[in-house]
DNA sequence: AGTATTAGGAACTGATCAGTCCAAAACACA
DNA sequence: TGTGTTTTGGACTGATCAGTTCCTAATACT
């Protein structure tokens, strides 16, 4: 009994999202966020309280968008080597570069290391997560023909240490490095952490 | 033949770096950076022409007072063992957690998330800070008697996987995480790197 | 002392910031 | 066709933004 909501509140926020992905949290305005989702400023405060509640709502949307079906994609046994999983996710990094020029990073490293430092909550769900990266990546190693003797505790290391990689190399990008001396870089990793295939 | 300037620069530039260092570009209002500096708003814009120059005059301090410390240390012939070099280096970004609860990571590697993407002069500065910081790792790795025999190009690989895990590192700090998960983190990188003592 | 030149600082610019308010609009139900 | 309830969007708030202007202060040189 009454008026409906005019707009798909996942729609708007995947757009709100993109922005906050594009600019950061302090260099996006409620107008940029406005005129991406295509609503108005009433709309907006209703459905989502204030700049911040929107922010940790395209936050948990990159999660649901990307990080998730990246754990999903490390866990994928179609593709029976683990470290193979690992090497394809790497890749993706450059990847979006090469076809896309896309240069924004990954949203959460990102924030991280913009607003985790002022707000408890960011920094949480930060933690949480990378948390989950890191199982992601646990998952993928635990398919290595070389890796699945080592202990738990041994492989929860190296998954830590491959997310800080990870987190390393999307800092590569965005410092402008070029996309052979990031895939450069990758083989390293690799090479390192002992998943060369 | 004209009045003589009443603040020093040096000084204050070391003022403006902390202070952009800690609440990021956009973070940072004039007014706090007046405050911080203790000069007045027509001495600012005459000494240092506008906040991007100023930023990028901070972003300079920052490298000759952190990153060339450094770099020295890294090579540093007094403690002969390179590995044991980078691992003290590694070991300072939880070290400052401890000692002061300071989370503010690397002013490079923050400027690199947020400001390289949207500004070239910033992103070069970026690449050619980040370039100084893997000749250091890899001057310390020639003082490394498991990696000397390596050939220069491996080196120059294996240091600049070096730099992308540092910076890893510091977003892991910035997430929120604990000393000890940070540190077990760094034990586990010197152990991928064949690094450890 | 007088003059040229630069530094300093406060008042001011228009623009933009996040957030509020409210009247009109659109629906469900009676 | 009312009536109650919620959405909508534009007008508005005061605060803050980066940057300019202009007058005074302080020096060096003649």
């Amino acid at each position: 009994m009454a008026r409906p909501r005019e707009f798909d509140e996942a729609d708007a926020l995947d757009r709100a999202m993109q922005v906050f992905w594009t600019k950061g949290y302090e260099g996006t305005g409620i107008s940029d966020l406005l005129e991406a989702m295509q609503i108005g400023r009433g709309s907006l405060y209703k459905a989502f309280g204030d700049k911040k509640g929107l922010f940790l709502a395209a936050l948990k949307q990159y999660e649901k968008n990307c990080i998730e079906p990246g754990l999903q994609f490390l866990n994928d046994r179609n593709i029976p080597d683990g470290a193979q999983r690992i090497q394809m996710l790497l890749e993706t990094v450059v990847a979006v570069v090469e076809s896309d020029n896309d240069r924004r990073g990954c949203f959460l490293c990102n924030t991280a290391v913009d607003q985790a430092p002022h707000d408890p909550e960011i920094s949480k769900t930060c933690q949480d997560m990378m948390g989950k990266m890191v199982q992601g990546f646990y998952g993928a190693l635990k398919d290595t023909t070389r890796h699945k003797n080592l202990g738990e505790e041994a492989l929860q290391k190296k998954a830590m240490g491959l997310n800080i990689a990870y987190n390393g190399l999307r800092i590569m990008v965005k410092a402008g490095y070029a996309p052979e001396d990031v895939r450069k870089t990758i083989n390293t990793i690799l090479a390192e952490f002992d998943l060369l295939t």
